[in-house]
Order: structure tokens, then C-alpha cells, then sequence
DNA sequence: TCTGGGGTCCTAGGACCC
DNA sequence: TCTGGGGTCCTAGGACCC
């Protein structure tokens, strides 16, 4: 039985989410930043218009933005996390089965429905838009892989109007796939389009066409799965439940460079604090963690250097203070004198449900007290604000603090910056 | 002056064991 | 000592995604 399967896509997400709660920025090109305002992660169509392309840095196009008037709003994740799970909340209204990908897209298992697959769509679009003011496109085929191609399709121009487009079944499939661009197609990135340009593959019809062994020589099972997904053949599951997550990343580029110890291990305290509240809020802990640093990727000074290194213990924990005495042996191997860095950042790993922890041989019960401790400082920071109550070797200020000039309010997640109307 | 961050999956190669 | 194959487990690195 062949479902169809829909891909939901929210258009421009963090400038429409900007959108919604300023109705001065209506008609205007919105662009959003990288963390340090960076450069351009986002942009509304009419940036798009103006020819601010993705992932521009922002000094090279800070010029033309001021020439067309535009806004510049530095990301604001809170906001932005806190409308998608409003959006992806909602499509449970439509149908049972969600698979949430990422902040801003969701797939859709329509079967089985009661009206037709275009007006189920039309209807999930238009009540979207009503209920969180975030315009979305919604493209629907046989499989993941096609889906992807009918929603990029339905968001272009002769299309905007409608923003659905239903490839299910379709005759118009094969002069759309003849239409598409190999590197736009999903899962094939810089290096695969490469290697498929060499051998004459210049479009998603003919990797259709291509024979199997010959693409999975070339691009490994992970190529073969996308061309058979082209030809309707289901090979990417449905992933309905919450994917349990392996690791968790807390990283950085720091607002200056930073060459002194003390200041690094200050800069990565603080984004182990970060990770540690992301772990036990999903009930987890871990057993190992990843430190790394590096020089600016485009001034190393004196000279590039980056590293990192992986320290695993016996017992998995989610005490901070635990995991801050495995950073810093961690950290030690790793750094050294004499470079300005740029960036650093933290990897938790190995896993687990932090409840039912097997027991340990030793010091079980001060083990039991910290996790008790932790979950207790994590309710308060969660009511009052963050780092209320931290460790005293946590600092929150510094040369490598991330610049930020240009936040939107938190309007959905803080009380003290909500909207007012008036 | 100014160039993001958080993930997943796969593969190759080394260590170790029988 | 230099002889053989096969299996597992782990990790680093590549590739890709949003």
C-alpha cells in the first residue's frame, strides 16, 4: 500500500515568526542572523527580492539592506522554538501520524482521509495561517524524497498563490523531476553532485534512471535510497515518535578572541551548563563528553590550530559538577598556549534515561543527592530566569560572550517582554 | 572591525579476541 | 616469531541536513 506522504514546510520561518508579533515590519525584507550576527540564516521574500542571498555574511550585505530599508533582527531562538511547537501541536488536528524534522518542516502520513489529498491540504494551509500567522507549503507524493521536490516546487513563484502542490500519482511527475536540478535534491549535497555531474547525472530523473548498483558504487546505500525513493519506492521510514536523541552540542565562535586558559574554561563551563539543563530536561544522562576549540577559520592567529578530545566514564551522570571535573582533564589535553581562539564548544554522548541508573559501586547515594540537586536548581532557573542559581565557577560575561545587538523581545516565553497592546 | 549552530548516519581502519 | 582468517567493538572523519 502506498500512502502518500506530505512534507510541511513553514516559509521563511524566523522572519515570519518576526513577523507575527510586529506589524511594522509587514511589507518590508526582514533578515535574520547567525548567533554573533553573523551572517543571514534568514530571510522574507522580499530580502529575497532585493538579492540578499543565504548565508551572506553580514557586513557584505549590510549596505543593500540599508538601501531598501530592511529589518535586522538577531535570532532569537526562544521566540522561534516556541512557534514551532504551536505550529507542529496544531497538525495533529489533521492527521494522527507526524513526524516533526526539524524546527520548521514536519511530514504527514494523509492516509487515511476523507476528503481528497488537495483539499486536505488547501485546508491545512489556510487554518495555519489563521491560527499562528506563519504562511506554510505543503507538497505531497509517494515518498519522502518526492515530497521534498513537490514542496520546493510549490513554494515557487507561478505557485505562491496556492502553496500546495499533490505529486501523488501524478503524470506531471516525470517533467518535474526532469525539471530538477541534482543538487536540489535532497540528501545530495556539494560532494555527491560532483561526483554525479562527472558521470553525466544532471538531474533527479535521470538518477531515476540510473542503474541501482552502479549509484550505490558511487554514493554508497545512502545514494541507492534516494534514487529509489525517486522511483516511489519507500526506503526513509516514517518516524512518528519522538527520535530518542544521542547527542547533545552546546558550541560557540566567541564575540573576540580568547587566548587565556582560565577564560576558555569559563566559555566552555558555560556551554556545559547549557547542555546539562537540555539533558535532564529531556530525562537523560551521559557518559562521555567531546571538548573542542579552534582559531578563527579565517584569521588564525598565530596559525590554525583546532582539536578535541573525548573523555568516557564508567557511570553515566547528569550532575554538572561531575561532568565540569571530566572537561577539564578533557580540556587540559587540548589546549594550548600561544594561539587566539575562536571558537569552543561541548558533546555530550552515550545516552541514557537517567532514571533507573544502575548503582554504583561507590559514593551511590551522593551520586542520588546531586541528581536530586541538579533537577531542584533547574526548576527554579526555569521560574525565575536563567542562571539564578549556578555554580560559582559559571560565568556569564566575557571576551567571549556572543554579540547580539539586535534581539527581537521574547514574546512568547518571557512575561517580562510580552506584547502590549494598547 | 565583520563569515552560525545542532544534529544524524555511514564507512574505514585500528584494536582486540579466538 | 611475522603465520591466517574472521569476528566485534570503537572511534575519527566524511557527508549531509535544517
Amino acid at each position: 500500500m502506498k500512502n502518500a506522504i506530505a512534507l510541511l514546510d513553514c516559509n521563511n520561518f524566523y522572519a515570519s515568526c518576526e513577523r507575527v508579533f510586529d506589524a511594522s515590519v509587514k511589507n518590508k525584507p526582514i533578515v535574520v542572523l547567525s548567533n554573533n550576527d553573523g551572517c543571514v540564516v534568514a530571510r522574507s521574500e522580499e530580502a529575497k527580492q532585493i538579492g540578499v542571498t543565504m548565508g551572506a555574511p553580514l557586513f557584505k550585505v549590510e549596505s543593500l539592506l540599508d538601501e531598501h530599508d530592511a529589518e535586522i533582527f538577531s535570532s532569537n531562538y526562544a521566540l522561534y522554538g516556541d512557534m514551532s511547537g504551536r505550529v507542529m501541536n496544531l497538525l495533529h488536528n489533521f492527521t494522527p501520524e507526524v513526524e516533526i524534522y526539524s524546527i520548521d518542516e514536519a511530514f504527514l502520513n494523509l492516509e487515511p482521509r476523507k476528503h481528497s489529498l488537495d483539499n486536505l491540504a488547501h485546508s491545512i494551509r489556510e487554518k495555519m495561517y489563521k491560527w499562528t500567522g506563519i504562511p506554510v507549503s505543503i507538497g505531497i507524493a509517494e515518498t519522502k524524497v518526492l515530497a521534498k521536490i513537490a514542496n520546493k516546487r510549490a513554494k515557487k513563484a507561478q505557485l505562491k498563490e496556492q502553496g500546495v502542490l499533490n505529486l501523488y500519482r501524478s503524470p506531471k511527475t516525470e517533467d518535474i523531476l526532469k525539471e530538477t536540478n541534482i543538487e536540489d535534491v535532497w540528501g545530495i549535497g556539494y560532494r555527491s553532485t560532483l561526483k554525479l555531474k562527472a558521470n553525466h547525472i544532471f538531474n533527479a530523473w535521470q538518477l531515476r534512471e540510473t542503474d541501482n548498483r552502479f549509484v550505490r558504487r558511487l554514493l554508497t546505500v545512502v545514494g541507492a535510497r534516494i534514487a529509489l525513493e525517486l522511483r516511489g519506492v519507500k526506503c526513509l521510514p516514517f518516524e512518528q515518535s519522538s527520535i530518542k536523541k544521542h547527542t547533545i552540542t552546546c558550541s560557540r565562535s566567541f564575540g573576540q578572541t580568547v587566548s587565556d586558559y582560565e577564560q576558555i574554561k569559563e566559555a566552555v563551563f558555560y556551554y556545559l551548563t547549557r547542555a546539562c539543563e537540555k539533558m535532564r530536561k529531556n530525562n537523560l544522562a551521559a557518559n562521555a563528553i567531546t571538548v573542542f576549540i579552534g582559531t578563527d577559520r579565517f584569521r588564525p592567529i598565530p596559525e590554525p590550530y583546532s582539536n578535541s578530545a573525548t573523555y568516557s566514564s564508567t557511570y553515566p551522570t547528569d550532575s554538572n559538577r561531575e561532568i565540569q571535573e571530566w572537561t577539564i582533564k578533557t580540556l587540559e589535553k587540548i589546549y594550548k598556549k600561544g594561539f587566539e581562539y575562536r571558537k569552543a564548544g561541548i558533546i555530550l554522548s552515550g545516552l541514557v534515561p537517567s532514571e533507573n541508573l544502575t548503582k554504583r559501586m561507590f559514593d551511590d547515594e551522593k551520586f542520588r543527592q546531586q541528581h536530586k540537586l541538579m533537577k531542584a536548581i533547574d526548576e527554579i532557573n526555569q521560574k525565575f530566569g536563567k542562571d539564578t542559581v549556578r555554580f560559582g565557577s559559571i560565568a556569564t560575561e566575557g571576551r567571549w560572550k556572543m554579540k547580539q545587538a539586535r534581539k527581537s523581545r521574547s514574546y512568547t516565553t518571557n512575561w517580562n517582554e510580552m506584547l502590549v497592546v494598547s
